[in-house]
DNA sequence: GGCCCTCTTTACAGGTTCTTCACACCCCAT
DNA sequence: ATGGGGTGTGAAGAACCTGTAAAGAGGGCC
């Protein structure tokens, strides 16, 4: 079986992931993502604090195995941080690590 | 079990459904619907506020596993949506996200 | 039968999203 | 400082999703 979603609420900062219902909310206001950039931040948001290869969200999101070329996470990882800078320009989610991965953590940008 | 419906009334703008009597009223007069139109207005109506995925409205109503390529939910919802338009037309109820299914809410319609 | 009404399915157009590619830039080891 | 793979990102076409008209199927009634 899959990670566990069941009623989840995933918080960080002031984002609210609510998978099973489809919503994100960033202090309290809708964020408009497609399934693609939900998936995505979900399974970050699950991980969060750890770098995660872009195989892992590959094989999780994607469901199918991931192939070195494929620039789909790095694609929608830009997406995704270009909508949350828009929603949250404080705060800044998804730390590139270079060689290894990404990793999700909510961190207050250096004034 | 399923949802309790009973002796409900469910308001959402200027429109009343009582799914028990088979009627739904807009704005005091009552709307003609057939079966599945009031079923379907009835689960999106008790789902008021959240995104419902076409595959929870179809087993809700019409009581049997969805396929994806079953266009019905979307059918009614244009049937649907041209009766409360006919009747409301200064307001819309049922949203559409993209990849996901539907929400009803009530909203004024902009100006 | 013929008519009417409802429900289901299909087809197509139009729109949105997803995938892939290309190129610029970045980071690190040498 | 330089080279080479790693990363950011715009753009274009493919793939997918939605709205809707229309045709077919079934039932009830006269």
């Amino acid at each position: 079986m899959g990670v566990a979603t069941n009623g989840t609420i995933l918080r960080a900062g002031a984002l609210e992931i609510r998978p099973e219902e489809f919503v994100v909310r960033a202090a309290g206001r809708p964020l408009r993502l497609t399934v693609r950039e939900l998936q995505l931040l979900t399974a970050l948001a699950q991980r969060s604090g750890r770098i995660v290869s872009r195989e892992e969200l590959y094989t999780e999101v994607w469901g199918e195995p991931f192939r070195k070329s494929d620039r789909s996470v790095d694609v929608y990882v830009g997406k995704l941080r270009h909508k949350l800078e828009d929603a949250l320009p404080a705060s800044s989610f998804i730390h590139t690590h270079f060689g290894f991965g990404y990793r999700f953590t909510p961190e207050r940008k250096a004034p």
